[in-house]
DNA sequence: ATAATAGGCAACCAGATGGTTGCATGTCAA
DNA sequence: TTGACATGCAACCATCTGGTTGCCTATTAT
């Protein structure tokens, strides 16, 4: 979970996933087209996502395709996202109600 | 956006998090408590949160509450997690296809 | 008034991170 | 088979990050 956290935190990763996300099954080259960084930075951060596993590889020849694999976002939205979201509308009535209290 | 993704990224900050959503409205020292780290370093975190707009905080004489606003992670969960959610059953039968093919 | 309590601020430090350059390897095409 | 292409690997570098220590300020309680 830490791992995919961190892998996210980046724009240049989160970026990539965008790219993943709208064609999916790249090679390294296609995925470094037109990104301001050189083909090794793009392949370190693109380990990064294989080792959060939120993308998976294969090889075909000498390209590496790239797939993106949607399960661990998926489940940082189950497990993390939506904890925060049950208790949202008691949350905000209680900073509220503490904004309220301030000015007694 | 970026800002919330870095908040997110360290499992100390999401620790805290965690904290103030078990119970709102803390204070630092409340916060500290039991964390293998000076109060020092907890300030820190919490002004990452706060710079996020992760968390607010309300000043009480001489103590300072922490409330935890849920908006950022919502949106993170609508306008992020939830795309890539969308394509998750295409991914999957893509990637099973490509893994498929590799075998011919 | 004074001591204890809650927190703020700044300097410093080691290690992680994001990037680079340079070169090696494997595969395809002519 | 030889050159071009797609990728891998390693060393290096600057900056960011998470943490520390030391000290200062403000508020409360005795």
């Amino acid at each position: 979970m830490d791992e995919v956290f961190k892998a996210l935190a980046d724009a240049s990763r989160r970026s990539l996933l965008d790219r993943l996300h709208a064609k999916n099954g790249q090679t390294l080259n296609e995925l470094c087209d037109g990104l301001a960084m050189t083909r090794q930075a793009v392949t370190k951060h693109l380990g990064i996502l294989e080792a959060a596993n939120l993308v998976g590889t294969l090889k075909h020849g000498r390209e590496k395709l790239h797939y993106i694999n949607p399960v661990p976002i998926h489940q940082i939205g189950e497990r993390w996202i939506r904890k925060f979201e049950r208790g949202k509308l008691a949350a905000l009535s209680e900073l509220k109600r503490q904004l309220e209290k301030r000015d007694e």
